[in-house]
DNA sequence: CCAATGTCAGCCTAACTGACATGG
DNA sequence: CCCATGTCAGTTTGGCTGACATTG
């Protein structure tokens, strides 16, 4: 097995790259703090999906199975929830197929719209997705180092770019 | 064609999930901030991509070729990219496999380790690091509206949570 | 003999395209 | 008739495991 060693380099590889960019090609602030975003993604992305696991659960199914649990009647559209998790239709599919064979999910056709489906969260999606939240609660969402204070200005400063690309009204 | 529509929702999805959030399950800050850190990847990432599309490369190998035009000889062992990029071993091979393809890369024999293997950039593949540099910059890395003092904000904000995920020596 | 480097085959996830059936 | 919804087939991407040959 590849241990998932802590590469724990002497230095900042960001940082460093950040240094040489700059010399070879001027300002690097917007370079280093893409850089920064990526990585940071990657490292939560996969310590989420390592407390999910013995869930049977990945990070994205885990949001669409919150997602269900949050609505009345514990039932949406597949549109809807490719709009609010802003994924693409196909992707809604696959995330719902998944959910469905592990039977925390069923579809049923939506009375209102009969060309649209809806996923219903069954008695065991509702168990799996509060056991589960409980786990990533615990662990703070892997943000655990952080002040409330910090983790608004994270979600402030970021509220800007998701309003720069569209996703809803400034 | 999948148009991709700015969904431009009239509410923010993530302040509402976390509204919702609060009331069944209690604090939610570090959850919205998580989010949010994952779309803003997602957004970048894409918007990227696109404007690396025309140079054959992925926003993966432009940082690969970046490292590469970066070192003293034009070459660098993989063992050290996949260190430097904070990717799997096999990842690396086929990044270099990919941009081995599209001849801006060789791969050669380390010299001094034989078991290792050296990727080094061609003068084409200088050509296009140095076009798609262009471009990216010109994009300001897709983080226009962002202040000099927010970039160096949002790295330092991000800088803990890589120490404390082991990138580096705190 | 053990550890490191890199490759290979193979699997999984997610995103995407294009085409399509069904229905508003 | 046009558009929306969802599915399907197939491609691309990246990340991962396990096995392996080669070499330190």
């Amino acid at each position: 097995m590849h241990v998932p060693k802590p590469l724990d380099l002497p230095f900042d590889p960001i940082e460093r790259a950040a240094a040489i960019w700059e010399r070879r090609f001027g300002d690097s602030k917007a370079m280093a703090a893409v850089t920064s975003i990526m990585r940071a993604q990657q490292i939560l992305l996969a310590e989420l999906d390592g407390l999910l696991r013995p869930f049977g659960l990945t990070f994205a199914r885990y949001e669409a199975l919150v997602l269900l649990s949050f609505s009345r009647s514990g039932s949406l559209p597949l549109r809807l929830i490719g709009q609010r998790l802003m994924v693409h239709p196909t992707s809604v599919t696959n995330t719902i197929n998944r959910l469905e064979q592990a039977k925390l999910v069923v579809r049923r056709p939506n009375p209102v719209d009969k060309r649209g489906t809806l996923a219903e969260i069954t008695p065991a999606g509702r168990q799996v997705v509060d056991a589960a939240t409980d786990t990533l609660m615990a662990a703070g969402f892997c943000l655990r180092g952080y002040g409330e204070d910090e983790l608004d200005a994270m979600f402030g400063m970021l509220e800007k770019l998701r309003v720069a690309a569209g996703d809803f009204g400034g």
